[in-house]
DNA sequence: AATATATATAGATATATTTGTATTTATCCC
DNA sequence: GGGATAAATACAAATATATCTATATATATT
């Protein structure tokens, strides 16, 4: 129906990126995991003041939209950042900010 | 309490300017307003076959949080990118798609 | 001033997201 | 196996967003 019918599939795809990382406590989670920094849920959540089941919760998006990336070792699931680029692109939203 | 209190002003900051673009509908305007391109509502809602009413309403967030300028000229209001920043974003996060 | 056009706003409803509590699953150690 | 720890999931409640219809405001034209 639109005329733009065939990038949008690409605009959910980018916006659905986008709203992954939408989110003070995902950012939250993105900035403490840079620096290809591997931490489990627990020192996530503890790190952050959060529910262990609200760190999951955010974590599972950040993981399902192909931010983030997990190993298991044992008891514990360590979350990573996938690439630097979605750092990369925080900062120049904050960057932005200063407009 | 959290210990990256000084920090928090800045992922508020940063995730709603993120949450402000992440929808399918204000990417595809901002896609269409992409090149300097300034365009009346007018044009964006029936470009994006969209109410009259939703359009303003995307408009109204996009412009709150800094990503659109208007300028009214006659009965019309024009809107345009405040900057090109954000279009290369959208490239970016399209090229991360790839992953 | 009356009318038409362009945009914004209000309010209601629908939908989606976030969060907390409780439970479940997986893994380890004894 | 039984108990402890780590993480994920289910579900409900709270909150936030999006969308529609109707209405209001602003500007231009006559």
């Amino acid at each position: 129906m639109a005329k733009f019918n065939i990038d949008i599939a690409k605009l959910e795809l980018a916006a659905s990126k986008l709203r992954a990382i939408s989110h003070p406590m995902r950012i939250a989670i993105i900035e403490l995991l840079s620096g290809d920094k591997h931490l489990s849920v627990t020192e996530i959540y503890k790190a952050l003041e959060i529910e262990q089941a609200t760190a999951s919760h955010h974590l599972n998006i950040l993981k399902n939209k192909g931010v983030l990336v997990s190993k298991r070792d044992g008891k514990k699931i360590y979350y990573a950042l996938r690439s630097t680029t979605l750092t990369e692109i925080i900062d120049c939203i904050n960057r932005c900010n200063d407009n």
